[in-house]
DNA sequence: TGTATTTGACCTAC
DNA sequence: GTAGGTCAAATACA
């Protein structure tokens, strides 16, 4: 337990920080370009909160070290799974709410700026909606463990439930943002690897092909006001209501098309603002809230409902 | 042609 | 035994 206290301290400091700049963010988050700036604070800041928590947690765990969600290559060679021999790879990595950060929030713009690349989908007991899952895209080449399944909700067909499960470790080269991160004393404190949203309308100075020639095709979508996320209504048969498909990170430069057409637009103009914050904050929020974060402690994103968390040490 | 999504099957936790 | 989570071949798309 004193070995927890240094790592608390860390929390604490973080989530007071974090607070603060949501605070900030509240008044600028209108029309002003710094929220972007801001919005880039905050998911580094919580980043390192929940890396610091989860740091905390696993020396609490002891043995129990190994934090993230899924093993790292065990799936990216490919194969055909029915593999022979006897021995299942995956049977050491497939666990059930694995002992790592797990969040469940509930927004309405699931869009969140990162690049998630979905990879199953499943029917849900007693859900009207089946679950989507995703993983980070950088998976394999970055190693980045974050997960996140989305589902839309029952008695809100508007708003998604979505379960973040590990932290993004990675960099994504698209959703780097051009942001200059110049507030004294904040920038220096930022650690590579952490969030990053870009707020810049072309973010697409990126050297990987594959990434740049879909992000400027659904830029151009995002321009038309379409959002990232595609809902496919598959009625009639009754199989499946929806899927939830292509979250690219085009993403982020649409957040930032609709702060600046927030106007003119007749889509979700800030709510994608802040809906970013709201997984961002939910994360953190929640995640912290077990830390004791603070009595009230909400930050006034009012979007934002912190559906439920779950510790990465619960008991399952 | 390369990449992302879909989807049925498989595997594990409960 | 069932439901949830993941894999990977097939397919769609840009």
């Amino acid at each position: 337990m004193a070995a927890a206290a240094a790592p608390y301290e860390q929390v604490m400091q973080d989530m007071r920080k974090g607070r603060e700049l949501a605070a900030r963010l509240q008044g600028l988050l209108r029309d002003s370009p710094e929220a972007g700036r801001l919005v880039d604070q905050i998911l580094n800041a919580m980043s390192r909160t929940i890396e610091t928590a989860k740091a905390a947690a696993a020396a609490e765990e002891g043995s129990e070290g190994q934090s993230e969600v899924t093993c790292a290559g065990s799936a990216g060679g490919g194969g055909k799974r029915k593999a022979a021999g006897g021995g299942d790879k995956r049977s050491t990595c497939r666990r059930r709410a694995q002992n790592s950060s797990t969040v469940t929030v509930t927004i309405k713009d699931i869009e969140d700026g990162h690049a998630w690349r979905k990879y199953g989908q499943k029917e849900i007991q007693n859900s009207k909606h089946p679950k989507a899952y995703f993983r980070c895209t950088h998976k394999y080449d970055q190693q980045c463990a974050a997960q996140r399944q989305v589902q839309r909700c029952d008695d809100d067909p508007d708003a998604f439930r979505v379960t973040y499960i590990g932290v993004h470790t990675c960099r994504d080269p698209a959703s780097v943002a051009p942001v200059v991160l110049h507030s004294a004393g904040i920038a220096d404190e930022l650690h590579a690897g952490s969030h990053l949203i870009s707020f810049a309308p072309n973010a697409s100075a990126t050297t990987s092909g594959n990434t740049s020639q879909q992000t400027d095709q659904k830029d151009a979508a995002l321009l038309a006001g379409l959002r990232p996320l595609k809902l496919e209504a598959v009625g009639g048969s009754g199989e499946q209501e929806e899927v939830l498909s292509s979250l690219t990170p085009a993403g982020s430069s649409a957040v930032a098309e609709a702060m600046r057409n927030a106007a003119a637009t007749p889509g979700p103009d800030q709510g994608d603002v802040t809906s970013g914050l709201q997984h961002c904050y939910g994360d953190g929020f929640a995640d912290m809230a077990p830390f004791n974060y603070d009595d009230d402690g909400t930050f006034d994103l009012d979007d934002l409902v912190v559906f439920g968390f779950d510790q990465g040490q619960a008991d399952y």
